[in-house]
DNA sequence: GTATTACGTTGTAATCATTACAGATTAGGT
DNA sequence: ACCTAATCTGTAATGATTACAACGTAATAC
């Protein structure tokens, strides 16, 4: 496995390197379906049985304060984590409950009309029903 | 107080007219600030000391689901609740925590790109620092 | 090379928003 | 003024997240 890809990330940032963050960090480059803390807790559980939710938690805050992952409230019942920060949008099926990336042009830090507020995030969050589950697929 | 108004909006939707769904949408409706359901409890306890949270819960699940109040998960930590539906995004000041109306077009129902899905809501959240706390005036 | 110090991790115990539930009450039609 | 289903209330559970204190680790100073 290659880990010397998310070693370099943390260093850039200045962030002190641990296995417990270059394991959140791989596995959310490796499981692009904003998974919650608990998914990502409990998948990685299996292969280092000491790990500590907090230290989920911890990761997640550090990673996120640097940007390196975002931070999705679309839900509204828990946070749900994305790798990276590459400009997409998200859709929530209330159906099926999955999240599908977006990517929709003109929704950018620049497009806000109201001026003098500095804009730091912009998400676009949509929510309906997924072609899979109109068409009787999904869950 | 002119409840008729409300009384005429819920009847319109076939919701069963009660004191405390009426004094809710009014609450909404005359303090757009996107309080949180404990903002509203504590608010309207105060003319009804027996007014239950659980209440307070269950008439904004039906109003949301009328499309009577829209439910914003912005701040990721609680659920905030706006009167109406119209069509406008959310600015979070991660400063003074104050959500601001923003009006920007082009998000709409009809613009997302993947096709298939079936859009219901669409919520554009943008976050940073507000211009009064830039300047030193908010929180 | 060892002591010191700072930072990370762990596990448990709180916190806080929200939901579940059972019993009392009420709205709206008859 | 009933009757019945829907609503309201209060308390107890749930579930995500945070607080905190003890322990581990790694770098630095002496």
């Amino acid at each position: 496995m290659d880990t010397g890809k998310y070693t370099g990330i943390l260093r850039e940032n200045g962030i002190k390197v641990t296995p417990q963050r270059l394991e959140v960090l791989r596995f959310l480059d490796e499981n692009r379906v904003h998974p919650t803390a608990d998914d990502i807790y409990r998948t990685l559980k299996k292969d280092n049985p000491s790990l500590s939710k907090t230290t989920v938690y911890n990761v997640l805050d550090i990673l996120s304060k640097y940007g390196l992952v975002e931070v999705l409230t679309i839900s509204g019942t828990e946070s749900r984590y994305d790798y990276g920060s590459t400009r997409h949008q998200h859709f929530l099926c209330t159906s099926c409950g999955r999240i599908v990336d977006i990517h929709i042009k003109g929704l950018c830090m620049d497009c806000m009309p109201e001026k003098g507020h500095k804009v730091e995030e912009v998400h676009g969050y949509f929510k309906g029903t997924c072609r899979d589950c109109l068409k009787g697929i999904g869950a």
